[in-house]
DNA sequence: TATTATACTGTATATTTTTACAGTATATTA
DNA sequence: TAATATACTGTAAAAATATACAGTATAATA
């Protein structure tokens, strides 16, 4: 399968991402509006292009007929199986097989923002945040984290899930419980690794 | 879900046939073609239908804009679009095309037991039970319940999501907030419609 | 028996969409 | 330095498409 040019992958991911959430193709003109060019024979060529490398077929004369080959990313028809990772005390929370637990078959973009895998809450630390012991946090994978986002973080060999606060050298890990307190690092004494942070969360009756 | 006629349903297949060997949605006039149909107005009515009835949506002005919303056969890993509907203060939380606030796309079998949609949280009555506002509960349709299980009832016109505890005559709904009191009814005095149990709850962070 | 729902045909038109053609600009390769 | 590939703008026209309107026919329902 031949390379494609940045421009391309683009156009490609914009008919992949569109499919995804409406159920039929894009027409050149919404690409356009989508990826910002003025030109609907912009997105007619990087069509041809993607067409002419075996990345989609298009059915000349049809409205959206554009159908694709092979997908960069598997979609996996909106549905995947995503892993569920018991929040040890002890280590990172990876995804290595012996830690999943089991896979639970779900839309990786089922909430605002899309994850990773999932998380098995332990413990109440959290209770007033509404997360009970069991509950499935969402996690995605990222260490572009705020102030007040519900992040997994790492210090040395304990895992835990807290409210994110840093001011400087200082991180705070805040609880949602009283009976817990808060945990304080200074960042030129210990290192402090972020997981990732929650966009999500879900709980079987 | 409404029942569809016999030509409702035939439609419905086609579109599934087609967008599975295309990728993309029929016209109007190939949806005649191949169920030989002489006029586009024919396949529009049967659509139309299709969309009160909550099977398909249709983008008004786009071609091809169909997608499917409720597959007829359910394929492994499936992901359907779920409908989310507000807890109204008053009125059954029906699945009537102007109740649903959005879809979400996922697996009606991510939980335990199957759900038919979900129901967007309002006010704090279930708060003690990590059951926030805007948060969406899936529920089950059924009359099934337990005492204990977490039920959508209906008195009157008003909705509510309460602990369910019956004792022969004696109906009550118990809040998970101590600044809520108990629903009592006696069922002998006023009827009471258990519209369905949560089976999971989901958040967006 | 009148009314309503289902299930179409047939026509017409406004709109959407594809697609061709004529250019411009820039970076890379020969 | 010329040729080539990438990456577009801008315009326009032909074709595809949605969709409204006016009918017809039939079976079920009130």
């Amino acid at each position: 399968m031949k390379e494609l040019t940045k421009q391309q992958t683009k156009v490609l991911t914009c008919v992949e991402v569109y499919l995804n959430k409406t159920g039929f193709p894009p027409t050149r003109a919404e690409i356009c509006r989508e990826l910002g060019f003025k030109s609907p024979n912009a997105a007619e060529m990087h069509l041809r292009a993607l067409e002419k490398k075996g990345y989609i077929s298009i059915q000349s004369g049809s409205s959206r007929g554009i159908s694709i080959v092979k997908r960069q990313q598997s979609f996996m028809g909106n549905s995947d199986q995503m892993p569920v990772i018991g929040l040890v005390a002890a280590g990172s929370p990876t995804l290595a097989e012996e830690n999943i637990e089991k896979r639970i078959s779900c839309d990786p973009n089922m909430f605002k923002d899309s994850f990773d895998y999932f998380l098995k809450v332990k413990g109440l630390s959290m209770i007033d945040a509404g997360i009970h012991e069991d509950d499935l946090v969402a996690i995605k994978k990222t260490t572009d984290v705020k102030n007040g986002d519900l992040v997994v973080v790492r210090l040395e060999d304990e895992v835990t899930l807290k409210y994110f606060k840093k001011d400087n050298h200082s991180l705070e890990l805040v609880p949602a419980n009283k009976d817990f307190s808060t945990i304080k690092v200074d960042l030129r004494e210990q290192e402090a690794f972020v997981e990732g942070k929650s966009v999500g969360l879900i709980r079987t009756h």
